[in-house]
DNA sequence: CTTGACCTTCCCATGATGGGAACGCCTATC
DNA sequence: GATAGGCGTTCCCATCATGGGAAGGTCAAG
């Protein structure tokens, strides 16, 4: 199965396979005289694998981890389950940092009337004091 | 004031007050006989601008329009507040789709006995079928 | 044999940030 | 005035995963 076939067949794009194989995520294919990579169904498996992991969010240095377990017959569930929790645990606080940016945001484009007057809390927010966004409240000096 | 000094006053590195001068988004800053650049009031008011809608996650891309937009006495609130909205709803969609990686590892995790046997459904998952992830109902063949 | 689709490698760009080297400047202390 | 160390300057490199594109080789169908 030539580069291109693999690609479509797993979900990674040719280029991306060569990066995986480059950086070592991925052993090097075989190839045919001429040069061309080839690849097994075994292979593609394992690039499909990649492919959900990171769909799932999964770092490329994690997959590292997982498709070690993954070919690890003798591997414990504790382990894998650990780094899915981390990645929940990453997720799950990127989600709080952007779901607080957006609440800031929202909050301020609540009070912007949106019209064409040049009076803009918004603006006068990004422009404004110390540092006393939303809705905390600051000790009086 | 040196670089260092309105790196400290507006919160954005010295090394990004470069960066964006280099790229554009702030005017090229005075400089002394040396070549030390010179800061004002007015221009590290402009950093913590940047700064602050860094922290609301706009990229310097949408910040060179919201800082034409503060610089401009005749603006109308309406395109402050649409970019605000186009950035509410950037995050709200990237939220969406981390909260759904965290739900399918949530889900695969608690299916995950974590003990130190190598069954383990999060690696079935990753490196199993078609692409019948979650919950979803999938016709049976 | 030609043509077009595919493969190869190599380089560049992204976006925002940090690290570090090599070198110059400024100020306080002796 | 000399010296030290704390700043400043520029330039290059790395991140992280991905795509674009160029230049050139290969393969299969007509």
């Amino acid at each position: 199965m030539n580069i291109g076939e693999a690609a479509k067949a797993s979900g990674v794009s040719a280029k991306m396979i060569r990066y995986y194989e480059a950086t070592g995520l991925i052993p090097a294919a075989g190839r045919t005289g001429s040069g061309y990579r080839v690849y097994s169904a075994t292979e593609v498996q394992m690039l499909r694998f990649i492919r959900r992991a990171r769909d799932l969010g999964f770092p490329v240095e994690k997959i590292v981890a997982l498709l070690a377990l993954w070919r690890d017959r003798s591997r414990h569930s504790a382990d894998v389950k650990r780094l899915a929790q981390e990645q929940i645990d990453g997720l799950e606080k990127k989600i709080k940092e952007m779901q607080a940016m957006m609440d800031t945001l929202q909050h301020l484009a609540d009070a912007c009337c949106g019209n064409d007057r040049p009076e803009c809390p918004i603006l006068v927010d990004l422009g404004g004091g110390p540092s006393n966004r939303s809705h905390e409240p600051r000790n009086a000096t």
